[in-house]
DNA sequence: GGATGTGAAGTATTTCACAGCC
DNA sequence: GGCTGTGAAATACTTCACATCC
C-alpha cells in the first residue's frame, strides 16, 4: 500500500517527544539550506544535535519515508516536508495577555515574525496600560478578549501575566478557543486535555542544574 | 541501616526527568507554606501539577522517606529538604554574557535573585558595550572572563548572544570551569558529558504546539 | 558501499497495587 | 481509614541490527 507516500498518522499516534524534536531538526536543515548543502544523513544531523542516527530515522519514520537509501535525506525535502507536518507554512495569528515589562520585551522581540508567528493583538487589564500603543498594537482591553480572539482566528496566545492571575487568563484564553498556550509566568497552570501549554521559566532550568553543581566546594 | 533517614543517592542513579519535577514541587510547597498550609498529601500535590501520586511519592523515594503514612508530608519539612537536595539553600553566583538588548532584559528581571542566584559578572565582545553601567554591574571584555569566573567561583551561566558566536562563548565558559549553562540563543549547542545545559527557546516551543493545531480550518 | 526504514530487543519511566504504619 | 513507600507490572521510548534499496 503506502510507499514513498508520507504517512498521515492519526496525531496521538506519535509520541510528543517526537513532535518536540522535529523544530530542532527544521532549524538544523535551515541552516544546512542557507550553507548551501543538499543531502544529509541521519548520521550527520545527529551529530548537530546530540541524537542518535537511529533516534532521527525512527522519528521520521512515524511520517513518512524521506529519505533515499545509501544517500540520505534532500535537505530542501525534508525541510519543507517537516514544515508541512508541523504546520509552520501557515501563518499564526498570536494574542499576547499581559503587557508589563515581560509583554513589552516580548511584543517587541523580533524573533517569533520570521517564523511565521504573528503578534497581532495585546491585552491587559491595567487601565493605565489599556489603549497605549506598544509597536504596532495598541493594547486592549481583556474584556475585548473574546471578540477579538475569535474574529482574528487566534488560536495561540502568549500570557505574560502576574502569577496570581495566570490560571484565570488561561481559563478565559480556553473558553474562547485558544488551544496552545506559552507560559511566561513562573508556574503550572492547569489545561484540560486537548490543550497544549509550554512554559518558559528560567528559574525552573537553573534549580534544575544546580542538582548536578551541589557537590561542589563554594559558589 | 538507614530508616527514617534521607538518602544521598549517586546523584547518577536519580533519572534526569525526576529531577527537573524537584523544583516543581518546591514551588508549590512554597505556594502552600504562604498558605499557612501544613500538610499536604501525594494527592493534593499532585492534582496542583497534574502529575499522579504515585509519581511523587516514587520522585521523593529517590531521597529518601518523608512523608508520614495516613497523613502526608509536612509542607516545611519537604519544602526544605527538597532545597537541600537542589543545592538551593547555597548562594549561586551567575555570569551573564551577551549584553544586547536581551542580555539587559536578563540582568534587570527581577526573578533570580530571590531564588538565590545572584547575577555578579556580565560580558560582551562589543567594545562599545564594554564599560558599561548596566543595573548595578559593570560590564566587562570577555577576555576577563576567565579571571573572573575562577575569582568569584562562578558556575552558572547566562549566554544570550547572536547564535553564530554561542558555540565558542560556551566552549570558553566550560573551558573556565562552568557547569551549568541557560542558553537563550535559538540553537543548541553541544557540551560535553557533566555540562548541564537547558535551553529557552520560545520559538521551539511554539513550533512544537503548531502540529497540534494543523488541522484547525484557519488561522 | 553506504544509508534508510523498521521489527525486535533493550532501557527507562510511569503506574499499579498492596503491605505497613499512623 | 487514610496515605506512604516500594517491588512488580505495564507502558513508553531508545537503540540495535539487518534486510532492503540506491
Amino acid at each position: 500500500m503506502v510507499s514513498n507516500q508520507a504517512r498521515q498518522p492519526d496525531r496521538a499516534d506519535v509520541p510528543e517527544v517526537v513532535v518536540t524534536r522535529l523544530p530542532q531538526y527544521v532549524r538544523v536543515l535551515n541552516r544546512l539550506l542557507e550553507e548551501g548543502i543538499e543531502v544529509v544523513s541521519s548520521q550527520q544531523l545527529g551529530a548537530q544535535l546530540q541524537v542518535t542516527p537511529a533516534q532521527i530515522r525512527k522519528d521520521l519514520s512515524y511520517f513518512g519515508r524521506f529519505g533515499k537509501q545509501g544517500r540520505g535525506y534532500s535537505v530542501r525535502h525534508l525541510h519543507d516536508r517537516l514544515r508541512d507536518i508541523l504546520g509552520l507554512n501557515s501563518y499564526w495569528n498570536v494574542a499576547v495577555v499581559g503587557v508589563g515589562r515581560l509583554g513589552r520585551a516580548i511584543l517587541s522581540y523580533p524573533g517569533f515574525t520570521p517564523d511565521g508567528f504573528h503578534l497581532v493583538a495585546a491585552f491587559d487589564t491595567n487601565e493605565d496600560v489599556v489603549g497605549l500603543q506598544v509597536g504596532d498594537l495598541t493594547v486592549r482591553s481583556i474584556d475585548e478578549l473574546e471578540e477579538v480572539v475569535s474574529g482574528q482566528n487566534i488560536s495561540i496566545a502568549i500570557v505574560a501575566v502576574p502569577v496570581r492571575f495566570t490560571q484565570e487568563v488561561i481559563d478565559t484564553l480556553i473558553d474562547c478557543g485558544v488551544r496552545a498556550i506559552l507560559n511566561y509566568a513562573p508556574t503550572s497552570p492547569q489545561v484540560h486535555d486537548g490543550v497544549r501549554i509550554r512554559n518558559i521559566d528560567p528559574v525552573i532550568a537553573l534549580q534544575s542544574m544546580t542538582y548536578y553543581l551541589a557537590d561542589s566546594p563554594e559558589h
